[in-house]
DNA sequence: ATGGTTGAATATCAA
């Protein structure tokens, strides 16, 4: 068995106590960061290792994305994607020793307005999505887990109100049928709500917002997939809100699943 | 309809 995390950091530099706190209290097996906001090499790699996390790996650029798989057991690089051709650092894969890979991605927020005419961000954000889809398509994953800031909240309870949502960037129809074909062309299965088939289970909530556990205006952006072949064996998914009330917080909460393969 | 906050890098851009 093993367990596996993924977190929008939201800087690793800023919040690197944060994640050795989370470390200590939940010690995943691997912990799949995004948003980390640094070259590689600054990273406090170091740091992790101290903490039991002796194995990185990782792309980074300045300022700006970001993605880092810390593990405490042994893995290897397992290589990246630059899906649209952005140039950004938005996907790294790792493999376990027991031939599992591991996906960890963050796809573009989309920007504002949910137009491709108006809003080039949101167009990368869909071409994003429809590599992702060809991608799997051609070479279909097995003894995969996909975790990430996919950005977007799928069901109509993966947000706080469906109805006033439905024309904000991460929860309009389009970009739901984009990462449901992603989904699809993987035979990938979504083991949070395998495991917790309904209601609401927030990973984000914005920083705007007065009092966000009072109001309460969240949504499910943060997520965790299997391929259909090693999907019966995830389970005891959490998603870990308290986290989003720790000192000088991520906008964003870890999401967890434990896998009962050998490792 | 609007504005609200945060981080990186240092004027804005991205989220």
């Amino acid at each position: 068995m093993f367990t596996i995390a993924t977190w929008n950091i939201n800087s690793v530099r800023l919040r690197a106590g944060l994640v050795t706190r989370l470390l200590s209290e939940e010690a995943p097996d691997i912990l799949c960061l995004q948003e980390c906001k640094s070259p590689v090499e600054k990273i406090p790699a170091q740091l992790f290792h101290d903490a039991g996390y002796r194995w990185m790996v990782a792309r980074g650029q300045r300022g700006y994305n970001g993605v880092a798989i810390l593990s405490r057991l042994p893995i290897s690089d397992a290589g990246d994607r630059d899906y649209a051709r952005l140039g950004h650092a938005r996907h790294v894969a790792a493999r376990l020793e027991n031939g599992v890979t591991i996906h960890n991605l963050y796809v573009p927020a989309g920007g504002d307005i949910p137009d491709r005419e108006v809003n080039l961000k949101f167009g990368q954000k869909l071409d994003f999505l429809t590599e992702m889809r060809d991608a799997f398509h051609a070479d279909r994953p097995s003894r995969s887990i996909l975790v990430g800031d996919l950005n977007i909240a799928p069901r109509e309870d993966d947000v706080w109100s469906h109805k006033a949502l439905l024309k904000v960037v991460s929860h309009t129809p389009v970009e739901v049928e984009h990462l449901l074909a992603a989904q699809d062309a993987g035979h990938w299965v979504d083991i949070t709500r395998q495991d917790i088939p309904e209601g609401p289970l927030f990973s984000w909530w914005s920083y705007r917002n007065r009092d966000w556990d009072a109001s309460d205006r969240g949504r499910r952006l943060d997520h965790i997939w299997a391929s259909a072949d090693i999907a019966a064996a995830g389970h005891a998914s959490r998603v870990l809100r308290p986290v989003r009330g720790w000192e000088q917080p991520s906008d964003h909460v870890p999401v967890v699943a434990a896998f009962d393969l050998d490792v």
